[in-house]
DNA sequence: TGATCCCGCCAACGT
DNA sequence: ACGTTGGCGGGATCA
């Protein structure tokens, strides 16, 4: 093993053992190996080399390179050598060897090696000195495989040099919580957000909005997020691995983050290096440094390819071609159920969103999630502010360094262990309940963090057995691993679910904007704009009915989220909002602001740390994107925008009477915050609702995922006109609000909405039996300073989180 | 050419 | 001191 493990370097220094290592598998490398070097000739495998070389021209230029590099490259070459000779063909061999070294063939390799479902009792260790020999690759690759097999807690780290494999055990919960935490990274904003900017170069806007928009995503502390682990598993490896950074997990497990969060699920490599280089974001990130990323990112697909959760695609953009991955992994269902609102989304329907359901927190809860759905993604901060934002975010920074590391919350569960099936159904509740009294405790810091790991815990109730199954071994094991995770989450919703009682329940909340008080609101600041209007209202049941209705009525739009996504919904909202930007946004940015302002106090008193996000509200005015952003990834063509923004102002006519159903999600993430007001709590205000770029992303993508664009349009256009309600200023916000809700919502929500009137109690959203893991993921954790924004941001999530949840609850507050 | 990404130097970290 | 990890980026391959 020694051989192998080292780099060249130390191969150099014993190439006898190289060469002798057993080293099975002549598949694995080929033979660089190649002339020999003229230096050195005395190597024993200098003969080997010769031959080689001879055989593969590639292989000798490269050791020529080495060679000429260093001596040691001989070592190595020796090796290769050897190998090939096992093998024969040189030249096959050199051609294929790029692609038989590969990261993914690799990793299939060393997958291959454990089952999927691994038995839990028996633990699988894995010694990757031993991989290291048998597979026979460099030591170095087994780190980048086990360090993204790491980030999926497929692996965890027992000791030095030993791993114990998990295999998808715990894959489920894990997604559930990166997807927790993607979304309250407000990622789907940020995706937005990069292709806003991108969209905007390409136009040859001027930078300042770019560089400001940059900023602003800059400002998202995702960078620093912190790897996201499981209760159970990771906490072992926890103490083992020291390792300071783990860029590389983080890295992947942020990756995979931007899968669950977006809609169509697809990802693209630039954006996907752009967010997470996050740091900078300013102008276009160092060259060098996004090369570097990209470089990494594909060290990590290829694992994940190999683990088949993605799939290399290509995205056609304006500009050309894009590398991009596809999700083909399982997927999470939040709370609700993203695919339903997908499904739907033309039609629109609303729902109604749960008012907050948790008593207690739920107003903080509620300014967190709010916050995050804010995102300030959605908006630009002026070019004055700058300055300030930046200051903000260092003391956001440091604040958020410090305390608010995301403490585990779990509570007893042990999520690793996948069998807990019968206990596991208890748990949801039993979590819930100690979640709640934890988050008492801790109040501060910890509600928040409780909070938003509840949220978490609704919110992805796990990813979704479905099916892909993408690996045969996994399914005879999974069952037991997934109806545990289904039982839990129920008790999770509960907790956070505070916020939005189910939305996709159905139960049809509508919430009404009083025209009135939405222009009065507006003035204020965007989000009172929506007030939600107690279940009386419940009009918005209507929404179920047509879309079309809705939409024509103008006045009315339901929003009806279905309740899984939120942030689709955001996404709609967002494009709403940036698309009535134009006649209104001063007027918006002022009540953004002022309602970001609000938010952030509350926020701030509810909580310490949290986000810096919010610091950064308050900062500046938030300019909403809006319209014009073609941001949306979705395909928003600029015609379309351009439409949407001509619309855009017209609506303001309308009036809105509307009822806007909006999904629980919905509710959670944007307006929560916002909503300080009703007793319902359920207020949207549109701003939350712009605020929350990545709803409006989700929503945009849910919609259409590929196709999205039309619909869009179509939504957009509906939506405006109800945004109208606004006044002139503030219209946007609402608009993006309606969007969604329409849009999403419709399917599933439907059924929901026959509840119409308040929230109904969860009446029908059978989502899936997804819970039981909730509970145990509220173990999970996520990063402790980077997480502030998580956890504040969980609206999207913890909206859907919570509509699960918190249905019961609803029932409660539905009056 | 641009997309991929292998390779391995070398610096943290542990022990 | 030495071994383990793993960030990082040059530059080779591939398409």
């Amino acid at each position: 093993r020694s051989v192998l493990k080292t780099p060249l370097k130390q191969a150099a220094t014993s190439p006898v053992l190289t060469e002798i290592q057993p080293d099975c598998q002549p598949l694995t490398t080929p033979p660089k190996p190649k002339e020999i070097p003229p230096a050195d000739p005395w190597t024993p495998t200098s003969n080997l080399k010769m031959l080689i070389s001879a055989a593969s021209p590639e292989i000798r230029s490269r050791e020529q390179r080495r060679e000429l590099s260093n001596d040691t490259s001989e070592v190595l070459q020796a090796k290769h050598c050897l190998q090939e000779h096992l093998l024969g063909d040189e030249y096959e061999k050199s051609q294929r060897s790029r692609k038989e070294k590969s990261l993914g063939l690799l990793c299939h390799k060393f997958l291959a090696r454990y089952p999927d479902y691994p038995s839990t009792t028996e633990n699988n260790y894995i010694c990757l000195d031993e991989v290291a020999e048998e597979l026979n690759f460099e030591r170095r690759r087994i780190y980048d495989i086990v360090n993204v097999l790491e980030s999926l807690h497929m692996v965890s780290r027992l000791a030095k040099n030993k791993y114990a494999w998990h295999g998808r055990h715990n894959l489920s919960k894990t997604l559930e919580a990166l997807k927790k935490v993607g979304e309250e990274n407000k990622y789907t904003q940020q995706i937005q957000m990069i292709k806003k900017r991108q969209y905007e170069h390409e136009f040859d806007f001027d930078g300042e909005r770019n560089e400001e928009m940059a900023r602003s995503f800059g400002s998202n502390d995702h960078s620093e997020m912190s790897f996201v682990e499981l209760p159970g598993i990771e906490f072992r490896a926890a103490s083992v691995n020291s390792r300071k950074d783990k860029s590389l997990r983080v890295m992947s497990q942020k990756f995979v983050m931007l899968f669950l969060v977006s809609s169509p699920q697809i990802v693209s490599l630039d954006v996907a290096a752009k967010i997470l280089i996050g740091e900078d974001q300013f102008e276009d990130v160092d060259k060098s440094k996004f090369k570097t990323k990209i470089r990494r990112l594909y060290d990590i697909a290829n694992v994940l390819s190999s683990l088949e959760l993605i799939k290399k695609v290509h995205v056609t953009e304006e500009r050309g071609r894009k590398p991009a991955f596809k999700w083909t992994g399982p997927e999470v269902l939040p709370n609700t159920q993203d695919t339903k609102l997908e499904e739907t989304t033309s039609t629109t329907s609303t729902t109604c969103p749960p008012p907050i359901s948790e008593s207690i927190p739920s107003t903080e809860q509620c300014s967190k999630n709010l916050f995050p759905s804010n995102g300030k993604q959605n908006f630009t901060r002026h070019p004055s502010l700058i300055k300030l934002v930046k200051t903000i975010e260092n003391d956001r920074r440091k604040i958020q360094s410090a305390p608010t590391s995301p403490v585990k919350i779990s509570t007893s569960t042990d999520q690793n262990l996948s069998a807990f099936p019968s206990k596991m159904a208890q748990v949801p509740a039993m979590a819930n309940h100690q979640l709640e009294g934890q988050s008492k405790k801790r109040k501060e810091l910890k509600k928040k963090l409780s909070r938003s790991a509840l949220a978490c815990n609704l919110s992805s109730p796990e990813v979704v057995p479905k099916a892909k199954a993408p690996r045969t071994a996994a399914p005879s094991q999974q069952p037991a691993f997934m109806q545990p995770l289904g039982v839990c989450p129920p008790s999770h919703s509960p907790v956070s679910p505070v916020i939005l009682p189910h939305t996709h329940s159905g139960v049809p909340y509508a919430i009404y904007l009083h025209p009135s008080q939405a222009h009065t609101v507006t003035t204020y600041s965007p989000s009172f704009m929506l007030q939600p209007l107690p279940c009386a209202n419940v009009t918005g049941i209507k929404s179920i009915n047509s879309e079309v209705l809705n939409k024509i009525t103008t006045g009315e739009g339901d929003n009806q989220i279905a309740t899984d996504d939120p942030t689709k919904s955001l996404t709609a909202k967002e494009k709403a909002t940036l698309k009535s930007e134009n006649s209104s946004q001063r007027c918006l940015k002022r009540t953004q602001a002022l309602q970001e302002n609000n938010l952030i106090k509350r926020y701030r008193s509810d909580e310490e740390s949290l986000d810096t996000s919010l610091t950064f509200f308050p900062s500046g005015y938030l300019i909403p994107l809006t319209q014009c952003t073609h941001g949306n990834k979705a395909g928003f063509s600029d015609k379309e925008k351009a439409g949407i923004c001509s619309l855009q102002h017209p609506t303001y006519s309308s009036p809105i009477a509307g009822v806007i159903p909006v999904t629980a999600s919905d509710l959670k993430a944007v307006n929560i915050p916002a909503f300080h007001i009703t007793p319902l709590n359920i207020m949207l205000s549109p701003t939350s609702i712009a605020a929350a770029p990545g709803l409006s992303n989700s929503f945009l993508n849910s919609s259409n995922t590929s196709s999205a664009q039309n619909p869009r349009s179509s939504v957009l256009n509906f939506t405006l006109p109800h945004v109208g309600l606004i006044p002139g200023g503030v219209q946007v916000p609402a608009n993006p609000v309606l969007h969604h809700v329409s849009v999403s919502s419709q399917t599933e929500n439907i059924s929901q909405s026959s509840g119409n009137r308040n929230l109904q109690k969860k009446p029908s959203v059978p989502k899936e039996p997804q819970e039981p893991q909730a509970a145990t993921e509220n173990f999970f954790r996520t990063p402790g300073g980077p997480n502030t924004e998580s956890s504040l941001s969980a609206n999207s999530d913890g909206t859907k989180r919570i509509s699960e949840g918190t249905q019961q609850k609803l029932e409660v507050y539905e009056d």
